[in-house]
RNA sequence: CGGGGCAUAGCGCAGUUUGGUAGCGUGCUUGGUUCGGGACCAAGAGGCCGCAGGUUCAAAUCCUGUUGCCCCGACCA
């Protein structure tokens, strides 16, 4: 990558290895992802974003269905005496809270705020809505926006308002409970890895890094070609910390008035940001086949030619019935310069209709992943496509999967963990003592977070590399975005 | 919230030091020739110089204030 050639190409790019900042923000605006919206921190998700979020949503929704989840809609405004119900929640939340003051000219007797997450809303209905042990489980999942008024703010990652999907759940058991938190990380999992092509970690955050109100919080961990880690999905056991504060309460079979234990679990736009940053290269975004808003995209060939357009057409019509696809019949830009447009925008799989092809009965096609370029024949096109489309989603997956394990690193010598986090930034395999401590000081020494304590446990040494006490759990650190 | 930068045509920038008719590249429009890795020629359209005050005969340019955005930290999905 990198190489004078590339750069030819790709003249709107900032290198990644000059600026991955410049980069990524060069990469979202040229390829019409999004625009900067004139309201602080929000953005605009144009057509070509949003239609990512779309394919993210497709996958995941299919597979909340799977497991027994119904879509429901709550109010985007909640009254400020909710939030202050659960006291975790309410610390955690507060700073970041955007309050309604007035209706019209009249102030409201009660300030509302717009909802930064869910929970004390949905929790408020849910104690009306379960009565008997036969209410339950509730499993019921939200697409919708949020706010969180954030200091700073980055399109995708970070934004004032976001698009997202929070489950939540409320179980007759304990165990019950727990076995949701951690069905629904494996969904979210499924989707990173098997619809996104991007590797993740799983495994429990730690006490000061959980979710406020949470008993415990599980996490999906990717990571950036930066080095960074970024957190792509959680699943939060609450315990009845809610159910408590908001009398969420069923009569049991045994006839004893019982307490319910519920969960949340959300997913975002981060993801497209992860995706972004994921799969991404110095010509622009590489898009994962099986969410990509065009997954062929067809080009005719000094199609003035006599039969060139038609025939385009034609192949067009027959691939949409599979495939999302688009033709770019435009005059008015060279074939060149479609090549460099739509690998910009990471089509998985280009095909060139031009007079050889036709004459040849066969098709020009060009991988966006190898930029490997080869001919198919026409008869079979469907099929080939489908194979090379799953090649495609298999080969993005082990690339990412191979960027991870080069920046991943073994040790337990603090000393070294400093140097890798300031030099080659990236995962850390290290243990820890399990103190707030320890992990405060990594914070500040080093700006690096634990992740996660991975639920793959590995014994690494015996000591903590921290203080030097028994070390009681493996940990993932990274910097983080 | 700290530190730094920027705001002039859709986008990217010059012009600001030393006040005096608003510039360049690209993109856009029209016509023509091109078309298998960012084509070419010709003719056009397009700007209260972020916003509000001030100084001046005169302000993109000087002074006040204000807003927004970007980057780096701290805080957070």
């Amino acid at each position: 990558m990198g190489n004078k050639k590339e750069q030819d190409f790709v003249k709107e790019i900032t290198p990644m290895e000059e600026d991955f900042s410049q980069w990524y923000t060069d990469v979202i605006l040229k390829t019409d992802m999004v625009d900067y919206a004139p309201v602080k921190g929000c953005m605009v998700i144009k057509p070509y974003g949003y239609g990512v979020w779309e394919g993210i949503q497709r996958v995941m929704d299919r597979r909340f269905k799977e497991t027994g989840h119904k879509n429901a809609y709550f109010p985007l405004l909640i009254p400020e005496s909710f939030l202050k119900k659960e006291a975790d929640h309410f610390e955690g939340f507060a700073p970041e809270v955007l309050w309604v003051t007035h209706g019209g000219n009249e102030e409201l007797a009660e300030r509302l705020f717009i909802r930064p997450t869910s929970e004390t809303m949905i929790c408020t209905m849910y104690s009306k809505w379960v009565q008997s042990y036969r209410d339950l489980p509730v499993l019921i999942n939200q697409w919708c926006n949020v706010i969180r008024w954030e200091k700073t703010t980055r399109p995708f990652l970070r934004t004032a308002e976001f698009l997202w999907q929070e489950g939540h759940t409320v179980h007759a058991t304990e165990e019950e409970a727990q076995e949701e938190t951690l069905k629904m990380l494996e969904v979210y999992r499924q989707v990173a890895e098997d619809e996104l092509a991007m590797p993740v970690l799983l495994g429990q955050k730690s006490e000061k890094e959980k979710f406020a109100g949470a008993n415990k919080t599980y996490t999906m961990e990717a990571m950036m070609h930066d080095g960074k880690a970024l957190q792509a999905g959680t699943s939060h056991n609450l315990g009845q910390n809610f159910a408590k504060m908001f009398d969420i309460q069923y009569l049991d079979r045994d006839s004893v008035l019982k307490y319910g234990w519920s969960t949340s679990w959300g997913t975002s736009t981060r993801l497209i940001g992860g995706i972004i940053m994921t799969h991404g290269d110095n010509r622009g975004l590489m898009m994962p086949p099986r969410i990509a808003p065009t997954q062929v995209v067809i080009l005719p060939i000094a199609f003035h030619k006599e039969g060139v357009l038609d025939k385009a057409f034609e192949i067009k019509s027959e691939l949409a019935k599979t495939f999302r696809v688009e033709l770019d019949d435009r005059d008015s830009y060279s074939a060149g310069w479609k090549f460099n447009h739509w690998e910009m925008k990471g089509v998985p799989l280009r095909l060139e209709i031009g007079p050889k092809d036709i004459e040849n009965n066969q098709v020009t096609a060009v991988r966006r992943d190898t930029l490997e370029k080869f001919t198919i024949p026409m008869d079979g096109l469907t099929e080939k496509i489908a194979e090379i489309l799953d090649d495609i989603h298999q080969t993005m997956f082990n690339m990412a999967l191979k960027n991870r394990e080069e920046k991943t690193y073994t040790t337990t010598d603090y000393e070294e963990i400093k140097r890798i986090m300031k030099e080659t930034p990236g995962f850390v395999k290290t243990m820890w003592c399990g103190s707030r401590e320890c992990e405060d000081k990594l914070k500040e020494e080093t700006a690096a977070t634990i992740r996660c304590l991975p639920f793959e446990q590995e014994h690494l040494g015996d000591t903590c590399p921290f203080c030097g006490k028994k070390a009681e759990h493996m940990i993932y650190i990274a910097k983080a975005y």
